[in-house]
DNA sequence: TATGAATGAGAGTTCATTCAT
DNA sequence: AATGAATGAACTCTCATTCAT
């Protein structure tokens, strides 16, 4: 009985800190972080503006948490997509699919992520690269490592393509117009890639 | 000689106004604009704080002009440089090697490009497309199309593919380590799409 | 039974209040009542935020219920030491003697009291002096009145002099370096005070 | 000219920060430093709030350029008054003096440097122990050593003895009643300490 | 009685902007 | 055109206090 009225603190807690998050990930993502409000995060998220320091010790430390949470869902969610295929051209292909939808799913967090890597601050960018450490494991690994070794794709550095890759996606989803509509479409950009990589016959 | 002066005059009220738009670039990048102090940087080009809203006549139309005096700059850089080739594949290789090298030499210019591109203001970031609507040209029409012309090139969408080239152009060049040098090299990223272009040979 | 328990109980909650009582020395020493952290000290005594509330009904009212607690405290310290001695001379010794040990072995109530009575809370200081009635009286009546009777010290307004022999104390007992040493020791200081105190022989 | 300019924008400049000097010490000395409002300052200065940061750092600068500017005032206007005196017991007779008008002429500045003094802000009190030296410097020499020199006191420690003086002063001037009357007279006081000072005749 | 999440007033501080010189 | 003192809105963060459990 203590023990499930305790569980059950924990779960109220973590629900506050995610409500919080999802508030933060709003407005920075309209505002950049520097312009975001954390007063009016802790309003948005329906609490009192000091209660978001019960969660998080300053405004730095909210957007490195904020960092962490949207990385580990985005890897997940794309990890997950990736994996359900077994050929490295179907996981490419899923990789842009996935990664779009995510994006237009979430354009909160995308945007928060991208002004994260293309920003001024050292420590956060370092923090999501840290965090997306796992994507680009995937993408070089199960994607690309695996497509050469199988004579799919030609020999390319697994490692720098993962990272021209993951920019690509990057790019190219989240170059959206008003309506959060992309310009690009998923199929182009695989097809692109897949070029790219394809051994041209002799 | 009443005309002279009126040209020294002009002279050193653009030479002014370059040396506040270059503090502006190096403040921006390093803190971004938000974070940006409009004193420092009226300071830093050697001025009084007052002395930059004789030039501009807010932080936000400082942006503006910032990214408009760098639009032009890269644009009129990168233009140089393809068009002293005639074919266009050295002119793609070109425009890698020129857009690293204009990212190299110009840090923080490009740095505020990107903030820009990626960051949370929309009134910006039209700005910057207005202003790179050019290089967009070059790459559409001097690049892509005259290569799918000459058969040197698959058949893909001209417009679209250009804003991939340029996305991927921009992702690569921008992603340095503290040092401040690429992790990608031009050649890598060019030899990538130029595949990604290339017809297989049935 | 019942009669034991409820013993019991009230030397807990006795207990507990003395905790927080020592806990709120210690922060009121360090930072100062404005400065101090009424949530610090309860979490130093050992308790939760919210439990120093029910032993205090606010800040302000415990800092009143800490001078009140030692005040009584230094009163009887000092009044047990002086009493030891029957001969005014011997008692002004012990006085000085008594009030140094007292400040070197609680320097944080000693710090509270004179930040008390130095600083600008009206409502305090007048609880500090009210406490400290006991003291007044010993010094007034025990030791300079009595030695006036005997003839030891010279005709001085006891009550003026009584002020003026614990600012003396107060000023030179608190007076100590950063290892918490004082100054002064109370030899020199009861010695200064017995000539001030003595008749010049004819 | 240009010469007279600039030595009437100095003096403005002077004058402003001293009004802001006037008013922290009296917010300061009522409601102590924690609880001083730099806004109220500022604004009771008759300046916007954030004017007093043109001149200030922090509050804790503003602390500490109060305690220098109250420490010379004091020292400056004691000094002055004891040198007009050539006999030592005069010299001390007229240190009590000015002690005691100076107390009741500045009674915030008096309050601010006591708070420091016997306050838990150990900077702050260093800074006032270095402003303070050429007090002690002065109570030492041209009042203690000089008497013993001339045989009008006994042979005490100058150096100790001096800081005991400076004490007896701050607390017996200090301690007023609610209207800022000292309950001890600087007369009192003064024979309290020449009857501590004087050889008993044989 | 003890807890600690929630509250919100209020603090110090920053800085874009103005304007008299 | 250049200056820099003055402004005051707005920000991040603190913390005494409350109250449901």
């Amino acid at each position: 009985m203590a023990r499930f009225k305790e569980e059950e603190r924990k779960q109220k807690l973590m629900s506050t800190r995610q409500a919080l998050l999802a508030a933060a990930a709003e407005e920075i993502a309209a505002e950049g972080y520097e312009g975001a409000n954390i007063n009016r995060i802790s309003l948005a998220a329906g609490f009192a503006k000091g209660t978001i320091y019960n969660y998080f010790s300053s405004k730095h430390d909210l957007l490195l948490a904020l960092i962490e949470d949207i990385a580990s869902d985005h890897c997940q969610y794309i990890g997950q997509q990736i994996l359900e295929e077994n050929d490295p051209i179907l996981r490419l292909e899923s990789f842009f699919k996935a990664g779009f939808t995510f994006v237009s799913t979430y354009p909160a967090k995308s945007q928060v992520m991208l002004q994260t890597v293309f920003g001024p601050d050292y420590t956060a960018r370092m923090a999501a690269f840290q965090a997306y450490l796992p994507m680009f494991q995937l993408v070089g690994q199960e994607i690309l490592a695996e497509g050469i070794n199988q004579r799919l794709f030609r020999r390319v550095d697994a490692g720098a393509t993962a990272g021209l890759v993951m920019n690509i996606y990057l790019g190219a989803a989240s170059q959206v117009n008003e309506q959060g509509v992309p310009w690009l479409d998923p199929n182009q950009v695989a097809d692109f890639v897949k070029h790219a990589l394809t051994e041209e016959k002799a």
